[in-house]
DNA sequence: CAGGTGATGAGACATGGTGCCATCACCTAG
DNA sequence: CTAGGTGATGGCACCATGTCTCATCACCTG
């Protein structure tokens, strides 16, 4: 168990959600966690830029999830359609064995200003991901970035119900009920 | 000029947002902007919360604009109507004297992640805002949320245009422009 | 076996941010 | 006019985050 055991990335993540569960974000340090995972806060900082990086490590399979739906839609889908795709194909990452992780992950961003703080700006990459993905199957400005901010808001509240304790309805289900929600929302609030 | 000069608030801002500009935020220490205000650190930190928060000291007035406007709006207003008159309320924080000054922010703010993430922050406190003042007045869950986050993209890209180099066009045309666009391709959007 | 490569360790350093206590201006009671 | 109370400030110690540089070590390759 020396100098060389792989997966740093893995043990950091799983060092620092389990002692941000146990003793909460503020009260933990840098140090510690890359105690816990055999390594040292040099090491934390070449894997991750600041504390807070630590919890988002999947963001970036998600915004090539998302956006790869959305280009290998159908040019003649609709942008609600595509809205539709982007989030199935993001299914894969919410298996049922992953569920208790995101339920505690969830929790500990919940607890904590900063940790929403840096939710928020990975959603806004996120809204803005798809937004270029629209616009370059040819969604105008406008509804490029509405439809992207509608795809992140159900993203958001489809993914904290499937986290949420005791819920075990697929990801796939809530997120179509949702977008489905929204979308009759949207006609009628631009009808009125 | 000792130490009980008043608007210690008001220094600490302009002190901030000039070496802001000077020397880039990163470049700054809180200790060069409380020397250049005629205080000390500790001053600061009275009164702001972190170096970030120098820069939205008037976020809380946004925020008690925009909700002051829906809650005074009529019973029998539209949600989208309610959204209009928000809108049109803030403009009285955008006067041309006001223009440079947040011309001058958003060059700061765009420049910097950290900035711009406090930002998102700033936006999601105001629609988390505007949804609770939608759902006062009887709005359900899905619409409340829904028109708020469109309430915050019309602000955002009204803004944006109105602090943009060179726009001397009023606030309020612009939000009205940009607000009955969104209108018009959400509903687009959700007949599709 | 010599050298290159890449991940890690170690420690100095600046800054952000917190906490405590002393200081000073102003106000008011007596 | 003085004594004390109040509130904003200064000064300083302290810890953690985050950056940087250099040494170290495992592994691989010629």
């Amino acid at each position: 168990m020396s100098r060389w055991e792989p997966n740093a990335r893995e043990r950091l993540e799983r060092a620092a959600l389990a002692l941000f569960a146990e003793h909460g974000y503020d009260a933990t340090t840098v140090a510690e966690i890359a105690d816990r995972a055999g390594l040292t806060k040099s090491t934390f900082f070449r894997h991750y830029a600041d504390k807070r990086e630590v919890l988002f490590g999947g963001q970036d399979m998600l915004v090539e999830l998302f956006t790869q739906a959305i280009r290998s839609a159908s040019p003649s889908a609709t942008t609600a359609g595509c809205l539709a795709a982007a989030l199935e194909s993001v299914a894969v990452a919410f298996t049922p064995e992953r569920h208790d992780v995101a339920e505690q992950r969830r929790v500990v961003i919940a607890a904590n200003p900063e940790l929403r703080e840096r939710e928020l700006l990975k959603r806004a990459r996120l809204s803005s991901a798809m937004a270029d993905a629209l616009r370059a199957r040819g969604t105008d400005e406008t509804t490029a970035r509405l439809a992207a901010e509608i795809g992140v808001l159900a993203f958001g509240t489809a993914y904290a119900r499937w986290a949420a304790s005791g819920n075990r309805q697929p990801f796939t289900e809530i997120a179509d009920a949702v977008l489905r929600d929204l979308q009759a929302r949207a006609t009628a609030l631009g009808a009125s």
